[in-house]
DNA sequence: TTGAAAGCGTTACCAT
DNA sequence: ATGGTAACGCTTTCAA
């Protein structure tokens, strides 16, 4: 019945796999539909219509992988998780940075790609995501102690930025970063000046830069005032709710317990709560906590109640702007290399808080 | 100088960039590089040896777009964020599922891919997803009601699993869920024991399918006590930290207050607390507050003090097992439709723990 | 056991 | 303004 139905209906085809069929079905050149779909200005507008409809009318899409093995470009950035043979470290701030960072990359019609690296054999396997082609830049997670992944990424010639800093690295390199240091230092004077002496300190794993930033801030502002860091007080781990609970358990058993906790992450300092209302004691009573998420602003989120947690968003738009930034990179390589520090701003409302409260001394 | 390098010194290259560049480094043709590297049986045992070694040695690492375009795989899965025009609904669960989920594929050698949709032309995103080629399934996040995506990517002829159900949907499909009816009538027949007849609900957004049977299961609870449910106390939103606090303080400040609330994730029930202690009552107490995440079982996470929390553990295996579920339909297409169905287990401790304690009546 | 050559679906260069 | 054709880097027949 419907013989030579190519001939006579070119265009009635159902769908068009790929630019070929497109192509027929126009009755044009592959050439031009590709210059067309992609906004050359060198084809006629009509005709860009014209193949515009068609392309929808016939569900057609391209096929990405030939896009890139063409262009060179993969339209996708590379989030790489690092895993330790021992802990599996998930980042309980992982959620909403790649929620930011993912929202940037679709509006700039990229993709994310996200791959698990063990440690052992990070040098390998971050040549391998290289070059195999799948990704445009990679965002660096976790930055270490003079990380070696900077001065490798720098010499496979791919763009990334960095989340955090690496302290000893003398190169330069892109990365955007929360003021650590300063930001516990700021926190713990706060403590101070309540009177607290005895300030404890539930710190992330200190192999990871940001818990020695905050590790030297927590030190320096002790230091300033004449005290003498007790290493009873001091608690390092991957920061769990389990960690916070733990430590505080054992510290507030101590024969000289502490008066303040300053922990690390939100998380964590559920676990303080925890171990602090167990023994019966009240928070912001008897002991005063002090949380400290990976964030850029301290934010009160109500009007009445200051609390001292990382806000969603804050965690959220600190993906965003590391995304923005190797988005900028990505599409023009040749830029110098950048860096932004985000000041950590606590906003301490009325002392009424539930966390914070007492006064000593 | 170095002129005809190539002829001479052919094996002395420094990097080998392609198949072609290893191939003339070791006086081979691709092909038989090719079969040594993807461990086809028709080669010498000695060649692949060297073949392996030159390219350990060259750096050789394959394109993943090129390999991609010849065999029809993409060696990756596609997770996919749906993005509401108002909220941008970030699962608070995302990272340790996300987790989980990508600890499988990496086992397997798979990536995984995220992509924002927006839920107006969801159609049309997902077909082009699937027919860009990067990816070879599809794990399918927060089903609604009546899902229009598993007729849609059925018809795409893309294997997906659906991490949680849609109700009305006859078809048979690939998913894993919880079984979130169930878990919140034993919820709520465990408050109704403890003698509770004010129940609040505060549930996720009600188009969501698991915040539906939730909803179900504790009407079901309340029904065969004969009990009215209260629309009052009743009320579903995103669940955030500020959800749970604003509808907790309004209903606190209420002419019928409950005295036991059902929040339905950790977040929300944070916001619960504060409500609860700002109005100066206590939790257990004046009120009983029972958390549930979307998590397959919940544990005490200490062994004096039971907790109604989601584990991250939990919510880890939850991504792994779908994960695991997708690799075996994408190496193997033509199995049959499976599901699990993972019962939530409420572990009671004594009921002397912080949220859950006191019998009225 | 090995190799030559034809795809895979695009884009980009060079004509026209 | 449009078309032919050669890349892009790999796998996979088909031959030898």
């Amino acid at each position: 019945m419907s013989f030579n139905s190519d001939a006579r209906g070119s265009n009635r085809l159902q769908n068009a796999k790929n630019l070929k069929q497109l192509a027929e079905a126009l009755g044009l050149s592959q050439t031009t539909v590709s210059r067309a779909l992609n906004g050359y200005p060198e084809v006629k507008e009509a005709t860009r219509l014209r193949v515009r409809e068609t392309a929808r009318r016939l569900n057609y899409s391209p096929n990405a992988r030939a896009q890139g093995l063409a262009t060179g470009r993969a339209m996708a950035i590379g989030h790489v998780i690092p895993v330790w043979s021992e802990h599996e470290m998930t980042n309980p701030i992982f959620g909403d940075f790649v929620a930011g960072a993912s929202s940037c990359y679709s509006k700039h019609g990229y993709d994310m790609v996200l791959t698990r690296i063990e440690v052992d054999d990070e040098e390998n396997a971050y040549r391998q995501l290289v070059f195999s082609g799948r990704i445009d830049g990679i965002i660096v997670q976790g930055p270490r102690l003079r990380d070696s992944r900077i001065s490798l990424l720098k010499s496979l010639g791919v763009p990334f930025v960095v989340h955090g800093r690496s302290s000893g690295i003398e190169d330069n390199y892109n990365w955007v970063d929360v003021n650590n240091k300063r930001s516990f230092k700021r926190a713990t004077e706060l403590l101070l000046d309540l009177g607290h002496r005895r300030i404890a300190l539930l710190n992330g794993l200190e192999y990871l830069d940001f818990a020695l930033r905050r590790r030297d801030g927590y030190m320096e502002a002790l230091s300033e005032r004449g005290i003498e860091p007790d290493l009873e007080l001091m608690r390092s781990a991957e920061m769990t709710e389990h960690f916070g609970h733990r430590e505080t358990r054992a510290m507030l058993q101590g024969t000289d317990p502490p008066t303040a906790v300053l922990a690390s992450s939100k998380l964590s300092a559920m676990g303080v709560r925890r171990a602090i209302e167990e023994r019966g004691l009240t928070m912001g009573h008897d002991v005063s906590v002090v949380t400290h998420d990976d964030v850029i602003s301290y934010l009160a989120d109500t009007d009445d109640v200051p609390v001292f947690t990382a806000t969603r968003s804050s965690v959220r738009d600190a993906g965003r702007l590391v995304a923005e930034m190797l988005m900028t990179i990505v599409k023009k390589p040749d830029v110098r290399p950048r860096n932004a520090l985000l000041e950590t701003e606590l906003v301490v409302g009325q002392s009424t808080g539930p966390c914070l409260s007492r006064r000593l001394g």
